[in-house]
DNA sequence: AACTATTTATAAGA
DNA sequence: TTCTTATAAATAGTT
């Protein structure tokens, strides 16, 4: 709907991708409430940008009413396949495997910081390298393009303030980093 | 969008009801998988019917992801507002500490194995670079270390077997992996 | 289910 | 981000 036909596939420009998801955030979140009135239907609509940020919508009563009825719901058709194991002593039980996943997740960090590798096998430790390697690469590439945009924007910014002074050299912005910074409207 | 306008109140006439409802239904759901796919969006949609019908869409990651990124969200922000003990006792605040914590976990570990990069900032990419090779030294100078060891064995294995020895029964070199100095004949 | 007159949503541009 | 506008899409009422 609008000048052109889309196709659905993800769009690659990231500042259309984040103007896209804005408009159609808000038609979305708009048509769930519509449906919801008109219809007198319950509807819980989750939504988390690419950046993870999270925006939603739930019918008169709340998500946490719609959550619990979705998953009441789901777990009828599962057949109840486990029963009441837990009632009362599952929080500890609950505790306990949070607890355990932080404890992984924590080591690991520390292998990705390059500590405690003795602890690794030859093995891991290649596995590791090859991770880092891969990440760097998303990262560098990532941040040049960051970079690169920073830089389009103080061109296009100094451009003007340039007419009319005197002219430094071809380059009026090398490549140095994130150090010069004019007003940046945070 | 039709042949008149439309109040944003319940339809009172059932039928009616029954159609826009099986009309905007599949309209909002097609328009769910839509934003998720162009914008590169976690969606999750559930939609219950007067008749207490369930239709849902949850993008590629399953609804149950969804609803756990979810709550561990709203645990994290309510964590932030709110620290209030809730009814059940200390339990319910311990996990949303838990969860809220490893809500930060994960998000770092994505970043470490460069997802999820749009999220961060200039600065925050030079930092994470940074990290990144601080790491990548000391996996490769541990890394290092255990193929020199490991050749070491290799290495002294050889000899053995050259001289016609058999290893059979107690290491008759107790625990001296690096150190180990073969004769080299040579 | 189809059809179609209209209203809405929204892509692109400013 | 916000507004504007041309066009694509959705859909209300009809058949």
């Amino acid at each position: 709907m609008g000048r052109g036909r889309v196709q659905l596939k993800r769009i690659e420009n990231k500042i259309n991708r984040q103007v896209t998801f804005s408009k159609r955030r808000s038609g979305l979140l708009k048509k769930a409430r519509e449906i919801s009135i008109l219809c007198d239907a319950e509807v819980g609509l989750i939504i988390f940008s690419t950046k993870g940020k999270l925006f939603d919508y739930a019918s008169d009563s709340c998500m946490e009413r719609i959550l619990e009825r979705y998953e009441r719901y789901s777990d009828a058709q599962r057949q109840l396949i486990a029963p009441d194991l837990q009632s009362q002593g599952s929080w500890n039980l609950e505790i306990a495997k949070l607890k355990a996943r932080l404890e992984v997740l924590q080591r690991n960090q520390r292998h990705f910081m390059g500590e405690e590798l003795d602890s690794l096998s030859l093995k891991e430790l290649q596995t590791l390298e090859h991770q880092h390697d891969t990440a760097l690469k998303h990262i560098r590439s990532r941040k040049d393009k960051a970079l690169q945009e920073q830089n389009n924007l103080l061109a296009k910014k100094g451009v003007d303030e340039w007419r009319g002074h005197r002219l430094i050299g071809p380059n009026p912005f090398p490549n140095s980093p994130a150090q010069s910074k004019p007003d940046n409207p945070g």
